[in-house]
DNA sequence: ATGAAAGCGCTAACAT
DNA sequence: ATGTTAGCGCTTTCAT
């Protein structure tokens, strides 16, 4: 026999818009009332029923927000695949979303649209907005009226959101180490690329590599790390003049950075299929490297699953009062060859 | 507005239980209003409302049966824990499940299970068993009486089920040609062992295999293709002979067959690190394999997935009446190597 | 502070 | 053959 807020009214000796109220913290119940009936229902394990919730939540749709990225950005496309098909999935429960897009780089664009969001009655938010102190004090303040935000891709760490989703930076890191080891001899060559040593997230890609070589007792050298700042011409201005001054090189890990620009350099240089290559994330220029056999392996951590996970926790979370379990959600580590698109 | 059953009756001039027979093919209304009302449901572009279906199924809970293989397979662990967490979602739309252990070996324990469930009246039948005309018969039977039928990880060719989900064991088979073209040189020699050549599922691997190769243009070549019949012992002579004889083999594909005798082939013949190994799914052998650094990469796809998949498939047949979109659905492609565990 | 009752959209049992 | 109505479990509004 399932428990119902019937059951719970009937034990207490109350209605059920009581036991509502109680529920869902709403005021008007007398605190011994309210007491006696928490007790009630954890003793008689109550669970509430989401299809009845969804229902009765019709009229007034729960409404999440998002906060991301212009859509223009590619990375992002296939965590909104994810969130899209996590919403077809709770649609018919009556969830809605809303969107805002905002820029990176502003970070209080980023906290202004929590802001709104939380004054327009959002019931929780995801969001993916690089770091910052002006954005920690929006999470928490959203937290603080009860808006729970569930941070993606890019954690904003120190503040009080529920838990972050997303990739494990360090783990594809080692992962790139790996392969290397298996596709090179065992004294070779390799450099790194990366936007800037300053960000914790540039750098954790980078230490995972060091670290993946170190623990494998690998002998292979890294020869250089080169800072790209994540723009085209400085990436290819020094990768360019790397490899022309460095001609034993044998493999290069793009941590971070642009993979255009590797690419023209490798073209330039007429290094195709000479140097073993390694990227991230599966970026349009990343498939097109791959289908030209320039680069060899592509890692990616599922990025549909960090959007449809981070839906799916907020859901649980504000329909089924069900805490996330970790502090950190990573995806799974892929590698992906050309012949496994 | 959404479209709802008062909505189409109102419409219709008819009443609501009159437009839920004609919904639910329930007999009993004359068919010129059948009609009239089909007509108007997709005019409004009627969808109907599942919490509002779960909530009012409640007393009599949908149950899906499924039928595979005993506990005790490994294989099907990570299968039967992504059904668990579809499983987990549904259990609010009031989904319950029923499970049938049987025999792979003996078709007539499948068959009968099918006819049992279906007595049993389950809405719905997850199933994988190895394809036979008996089981054909029992899943068509099934369709017959309009309980759906999703085959998942093993296809039954030529029955009515609805679709099936699973692996592309062809595509398998190219990517692990790929990887063995990126980590043994141009004219190098690999074998290849599977079970029989006379099942499709073992064929379409070492097809792939081969198909990769020459698509690709590599010069590897295949020395042997040995047929292990998915037992230990004969995968063991077989192996050993061969790898004894031919002393010029630098990489094993282990398309299908028993992965513990080719890992103590190998340690036998002290060919740790010699040989490049690539073998499937991330059953505990293989994983000790990669672990051991005797196995070199693995190629899985998606079990969890799968299990997912089938039974939200078979859900969204049923309560919302939406028909898979292909007849085939595979799980993606993913390559591990022990640093991505 | 608490109770009673009217839905949310759909199903099923009962009436006509 | 078709209409009516009482739930399913929860929320919310209106009484008390």
């Amino acid at each position: 026999m399932t428990v119902t807020i019937r059951e719970i009214a009937k034990h207490a000796g109350v209605s059920r818009g009581t036991v509502d109220r109680v529920l869902n913290d709403r005021p008007g119940v007398k605190p011994e009332v309210r007491d006696r009936i928490l007790e009630i229902v954890n003793e008689l394990n109550y669970v509430p029923n989401i299809a009845a919730k969804a229902l009765a939540y019709q009229k007034k749709p729960v409404t999440f927000g998002i906060v991301m990225p212009p859509k223009d950005i590619r990375f992002f496309e296939s965590i909104r695949s994810g969130i899209t098909s996590a919403a077809e999935e709770l649609k018919d429960l009556g969830v809605r979303l809303e969107y805002r897009y905002v820029d990176n780089k502003r970070p209080e664009e980023g906290a202004g649209a929590i802001h709104e969001l939380v004054e327009a009655g959002v019931s929780g938010i995801m969001f993916s907005v690089m770091d910052d102190e002006l954005i920690r004090e929006s999470i928490d303040a959203a937290a603080q009226k009860n808006v729970p935000v569930v941070t993606f891709n890019s954690d904003v760490e120190g503040s009080k959101r529920v838990c972050f989703v997303g990739q494990d930076l360090h783990k594809s890191g080692v992962v790139a180490a790996g392969l290397m080891n298996r596709v090179l001899p065992a004294e070779a060559k390799v450099i790194i690329v990366t936007g800037s040593l300053k960000f914790h997230a540039h750098r954790s890609r980078v230490e995972g590599f060091k670290q993946g070589l170190a623990n494998s007792g690998s002998r292979l050298q890294v020869a250089r790390v080169i800072e790209g700042f994540d723009r085209y011409e400085d990436t290819f201005a020094l990768l360019n003049q790397t490899l022309s001054e460095h001609t034993d090189i044998s493999g290069i890990y793009m941590a971070t950075g642009d993979i255009a620009a590797c690419l023209e350099v490798i073209k330039l240089q007429r290094l195709e299929g000479k140097l073993r290559v390694i990227c991230n994330d599966l970026m349009p220029e990343a498939e097109h490297g791959l289908r030209e056999r320039i680069i060899d392996f592509t890692i990616v951590q599922n990025p549909e699953r960090q959007g449809y996970l981070s839906l799916r926790l907020l859901f649980d979370l504000v329909f089924a009062g069900k805490q996330p379990e970790t502090e950190h959600y990573f995806t799974e580590t892929h590698i992906y060859i050309p012949e496994s698109l």
